[in-house]
Order: C-alpha cells, then sequence, then structure tokens
DNA sequence: TAATTAGATTGCAATATTACGATAAAGATT
DNA sequence: AATCTTTATCGTAATATTGCAATCTAATTA
C-alpha cells in the first residue's frame, strides 16, 4: 500500500492524472508562468526566478517534462525550455469538456 | 524539508496547484466522470463503480472537497456529492488562457 | 430500542514527494 | 589543458500520500 493503483483506471484515466499532478505544484505552476511570460523561452534562469536551490528547480523541471508539458533543447552550454501546448491543451481541453456538461444540466442538485 | 514551500509562491499560485493536485489522481478523475455520467449527483455507490476499499474513497472525495471541486449534501441516510463547476472552471479558465496565449505566440522557439 | 445502513475517522504500513548539499557531466571560455 | 558555466544526478532527511482494517457516528428501519 501507499502506491496509486493504476491498474484499476483506464489509460486515459490515468493519463489525466499525470498531467493535473504535474501540474498541482505551485513552483511547477510558477515554471509554467514564467516560460508564458518570456518571450524566447529562456533557459535556467528560471532558478534565480524561483526561491527554491538549483536542484530542486531541476527535478520540478524533470517532473514538467516527463508529463509532457513542457520541452527542452540544448543549446550550446545551457538548455532552452518552452511549453508543449499539445498536453496542456489535451488538459484543457477534458476540463472544457465537462464545464460544457455540466452548463447544459444546469444545477441538477445540490 | 519535505512540505512545499508554499510561502515563496503566489496565493493564485498555490489554488491552481490545490486544484491541480486534487485532480492529479486516478481515482478522482473516476469521481469526477461518474459523477458527470449519473444524471442525478448520487452518492456512494461511488464505492462499488471503484475497485477501493471504502475509507479510500471517502478520503478520496474529502480531498476532492477540500479543493472545492465538489460538494456534499447530507440527504437523510445518505450524501448526495456533486461537482461544484466554479472552481472546476476556474481552472480550466486557467489553462484555456495559457493555451490561447501559446496560439498567439506560435512556436517562438524548440 | 435493537439491528441495519451509509459514511467518516482513526491508526498504521508502504510508498511517493519535496528539498537541498555534494558531486558529476558537458560544453564554453580562457 | 585548466577553469568556468550550466544543468543533471545522487544521497538523504523530512513530510505527504495512498490504501485499508477496524471502529465510530448518525440516520433508518424493523
Amino acid at each position: 500500500m501507499g502506491a496509486t493503483k493504476t491498474e484499476h483506471f483506464t489509460d486515459y484515466q490515468n493519463h489525466i492524472a499525470i498531467l493535473a499532478k504535474a501540474l498541482g505544484h505551485p513552483a511547477r505552476i510558477a515554471i509554467i508562468e514564467y516560460l508564458m511570460k518570456v518571450d524566447a523561452c529562456i533557459c535556467g534562469d528560471i532558478v534565480n526566478e524561483l526561491t527554491l536551490a538549483q536542484p530542486t528547480v531541476s527535478q520540478h523541471l524533470k517532473e514538467l517534462k516527463n508529463a509532457g508539458l513542457i520541452k527542452g533543447n540544448i543549446e550550446g552550454n545551457a538548455i532552452c525550455y518552452c511549453i508543449d501546448d499539445k498536453s496542456l491543451s489535451k488538459l484543457q481541453a477534458y476540463l472544457a469538456n465537462i464545464s460544457d456538461s455540466l452548463e447544459k444540466k444546469k444545477n441538477n442538485c445540490c
């Protein structure tokens, strides 16, 4: 016990959960927002932006990358990170779909 | 160490992260989907729907409620849970905003 | 009122996450 | 080649999450 029982859920449910989970930390939200703000998708001055140690930021970037929410290009010495809109749109579409359905049903209870 | 350093982030970033985190588990995605599927927002046959023990489901429901994603009404003996569209829309709008901005910038790198 | 039913809470074990110092790897610069 | 810069990885401590058996609470029914 302690580990998530992924085998009891569909691939889709697991995938959506992985995307949401990756966004489930304020540092990672801050990283996404920083990548949005900076016009060129500049690299690891993200470390200077956040009040967290470099290894910690690196770990958060890794998790966002594993979830498919960001991409990283090696640019000589540095690494250029940026948002991968495909994964983000997938989650957005999923939530939009639920919102729309709720709109139609309009408070059928509670 | 080990605990999230919430104090280093804005209230908004923390709030979005809390919403995303609550959706960051396949069981909780399955619960949301079940509440969507059932027309009347029927209660704790959610336990029968998921392959998880009753206390585990109860805990997941609690987390969704704490994040503001669902509401629960006492209905005699049973409890009637349903989705709280406000919080869900908030997260949806947040992601939609990012998606839109990305659309405009159109692959400025990577 | 005793038994039943629906859920929540408690306590605990297993595992995951968060954070960071130290260190490693790899390209850039001198 | 030696050094600097940038980022990743390792190791480890602190904390959080996941899952469940056992138990508790409160409304319901017999």
